[in-house]
DNA sequence: CAATCATTTCGATATTTTTCGAAATAAGGC
DNA sequence: GCCTTATTTCGAAAAATATCGAAATGATTG
């Protein structure tokens, strides 16, 4: 699985990144990871905190991997999940605001 | 249904909101609308240009505007949909980021 | 290399979401 | 009231997602 982020932001990347905030327990997994900082947690911990098993939490870190919310690293026996929410959510903001108005009707622009 | 939005952003809600922006064809609506401005558009004309058919646009503006991301208001035969994506993706980014590093070990706090 | 601990994959089921077309509702003009 | 236009509801089928437990994989220790 891919964990890098790649091109800049299209629609079926933002809407991937959107989606995997839009659960309640992803948005918790990734609440959590951002409490806990840059130092992360490991999915054990992780699992025992938001109150999911193994192999759905698993399945739910996937998905806020891949939507470049989360890192995963190894680290002896655990895998450490830590959020990079932070730049992410502002490109997403971006993303959705950026345009706006850029097709509104300029009803007092001179040059209309 | 309900347009307004209430409390001000528990867990639910904020999951709710983000799912409603995890799709392409409703953040291409969103989109659409962000760059339509306050004037809004209606919902034949939003159809035509997101490339949607009628029931569907309805079940996705529904969704967008249960989220508090857009606001529907007739007008004649028209029903006009307006984005109101700007303060509620400010406020999703803050309930997000808001508590960063809460849970943190204060590792160089003197007062740890 | 056997034992153990942490995480992932697999396979299966239940639930939710998406999408459509046809019929129903709502508003405005004659 | 009837006709046209705009949107919504209904009912149904297809696709995607969530969830679990058991078995498999990978890393560490003795």
């Amino acid at each position: 699985m891919k964990m890098e982020s790649p091109s800049p932001l299209d629609l079926t990347r933002a809407a991937a990144a959107f989606a995997a905030l839009g659960s309640e327990q992803r948005l918790a997994v990734l609440r959590t990871l951002v409490r806990a900082g840059p130092e992360g947690l490991s999915i054990g911990t992780l699992g025992e905190r938001v109150g999911v098993t193994g192999s759905t939490l698993t399945h739910h870190v996937k998905i806020l991997s891949s939507a470049g919310l989360v890192t995963q690293a190894r680290q002896g026996r655990s895998i450490i999940c830590a959020a990079v929410a932070f730049d992410e959510v502002q490109d997403l903001s971006e993303f959705l605001l950026t345009e706006c108005c850029a097709d509104s009707t300029p009803k007092d622009d001179p040059n209309g």
